[in-house]
DNA sequence: ATTGATATTC
DNA sequence: GAATATCAAT
């Protein structure tokens, strides 16, 4: 049985908010690491990935892995009847039919129960291959949000170009065209390291999780891998072969002979080398999961409102403004986002918060420039 | 002819926005007591009557009783043109056909003035018996307005039981079943005692108003009254007559038989068993007017944000949920809300404020657990 | 921009 | 009664 205890029902409301229009049914994959979402968009061209790791919990019991079946429009329903600060549970007995959620508020002899029924819902495990990427901006989450709509009024896509100008965001419409350029905040010239998301929380999520065994591989990612990430839902048959570059998620490990990025092979050890990966000269201890961070240089550690700008490789991407603007609205979970890209690869627009991440994989439109 | 002044014309701004939606048509019946409405929702489900007493205004005269024929929107536009700290004086001359309203901002030389065409609207004056209940559920109005909403989102109709443990909301919905306990603030343990609707104001309004002619009576309510009470609108005179089963109010009870119902019948008696209703026999002085109020027991004296159950009986009954959100809107009239109900009998949802007050009546659904 | 209310249709 | 669509209010 499933019984998970939130000390905030706000953070699953934030959470519902920001993808239920992306996707109206999708698994809470429970086991006793925490809950992990994954789904493709209802248009299937984008990718949501959630995730709360059992530290996330107040109190986080889950005896076997167990998916809830959950349409996200019942749950924001019976979200809506919590008020943010109200400590929610949730619990679900094995092979439940139906979700059971708590609400008790902080100061007071209130307590709101509910039952909400689950179903089925075909288990399309998605299999995202953790890769590393050609560029990484960190930016506060509210100037993409602003960003992203203020072009959307232009027109329908964005070209999103890293340079070592900075981070440029173009759309050209019938009316008008715009851009927007961001520059490294501390006005420190951009430099490339092992790229690939990562948190505070995944660093110590992922050591567990997969021990060490799981490696952090730095496999790039080559265009083949979008089509298998946003894909995979209709062919995952495919990455089960063994197309190396296809991969998934899980990287094999090097290859490392990597073409594009030609530092990314070896990884310095700082710290736990695990999740650091980077290489090149420069290697910068990219950022150790809790040791030093290395904020020194451009790392995610700045504060707020910094724009870090981390880059191997020139890239130039465009994206469909419709759906960034939806990613745009897990805001409210995270003050920063982090936007991952590499030419031809989908683009990875990462929030992540205590213990936990959304994720949103996004195809680049072809012809891009 | 009349002349009422308001200090605040917010007030009559809140009123109507709180019975706009349930009432299109109403008289006001303007007399030296103050004035009051009274009307069937419009169709014909719920009752609303609102009484503001002389004292209510800053200034109130009103040589002999007229009553005016309002059309609530009207009303509600011409209301939009004052500001919420103006000087609202109504005027009306005896005979008049339209309705004069004054704004005068309190620090300033603006005076805005509006004359509103009245219409002639059948006094179907309601007789509304004042009766005793089973149970009074004393709450923040915010509480009740948000309780009501959230059990909205999942059904049509919410199931209220007052029993020893509290008072519970529960509602059954496609994708989910939710309920809302309140358990009594103070923990002290539920009494009862004499029940029914009261209010400072209306205790030093009804003696004065009715003289002592008009009896306090301690009616209890049997099917009858509230058939009478919500119904008489359509066929007043049939109240009149006699017919007394129709409606919707009130399922008459009995017969006395009550099938439905079997214990109801004997109820622990705790406290006062007068409420008891069900009776058959039980007569009970209901409550004396104003001479000792009741209030000595658990009344409406608590901070607003108690909770407060008296009951004498356990009650359970079973609302239409799109009413009582209704109903809800007139929160900005009150910090508290009182629920009275008695089983098989329409529920009274009760706002109090200075020298007057917004109380709704519902038939509760048949068939009702 | 978001939420609630209204109207219309199945 | 439920869902969609449009409009209004905050």
């Amino acid at each position: 049985m499933l019984e998970a205890k939130l000390s905030e029902a706000g953070t699953l409301k934030k959470l519902l908010d920001a993808i239920k229009e992306l996707v109206t049914d999708a698994n809470f994959e429970c086991n006793e690491e925490g809950i992990v979402l994954q789904a493709m968009d209802n248009s299937h061209v984008a990718l949501v990935s959630v995730k709360f790791a059992a530290p996330a919990f107040k109190r986080y019991r889950c005896d076997r892995p167990m998916p809830l079946g959950v349409n996200l429009t019942s749950l924001t329903k019976v979200l809506k009847c919590a008020k943010d600060d109200d400590i929610c549970t949730l619990k679900a007995a094995d092979e439940a039919d139906v979700l059971n959620l708590v609400y008790e508020a902080k100061n007071s002899d209130r307590i709101a129960e509910y039952d909400m029924k689950l179903m089925d819902i075909d288990a399309d495990t998605l299999n995202i291959p953790e890769t590393e990427y050609d560029a990484r901006v960190t930016l506060p989450s509210a100037e993409f949000t602003r960003i992203v709509r203020d072009l959307s009024q232009l027109g329908e896509s964005v070209r999103i170009e890293v340079s070592k100008e900075g981070v440029r965001f173009a759309s050209d419409g019938e009316a008008a065209n715009g851009n927007v350029l961001l520059r490294q905040s501390d006005g420190s010239h951009i430099t490339g390291s092992t790229i690939k998301p990562k948190t505070e929380a995944d660093d110590e999520e992922e050591e567990e999780a997969e021990g060490s065994s799981r490696k952090k591989a730095k496999v790039k990612k080559e265009k083949n891998d979008d089509d298998v990430e946003m894909e995979d839902d209709d062919k995952d048959e495919d990455k089960e072969k063994e197309d190396e570059d296809e991969e998934d998620f899980q990287p094999k490990e090097n290859e490392d002979g990597e073409e594009e990025k030609d530092d990314e092979g070896e990884e310095e050890d700082s710290g736990s080398k695990k999740r650091k990966k980077k290489a090149n000269g420069t290697s910068k201890p990219s950022k150790k999961p809790k040791t030093s961070k290395s904020k020194g240089k451009a790392t995610e550690d700045e504060d707020s409102s910094s724009v870090v700008i981390e880059m191997n490789q020139h890239v130039s991407l465009t994206f469909s403004l419709k759906y960034l603007v939806n990613f745009s609205k897990s805001a409210s979970l995270s003050p920063k986002v982090q936007l991952m890209m590499s030419n031809d690869v989908p683009l990875l627009v990462a929030y992540d918060f205590n213990q936990g991440y959304i994720r949103y994989y996004l195809a680049p439109k072809i012809g891009d420039d």
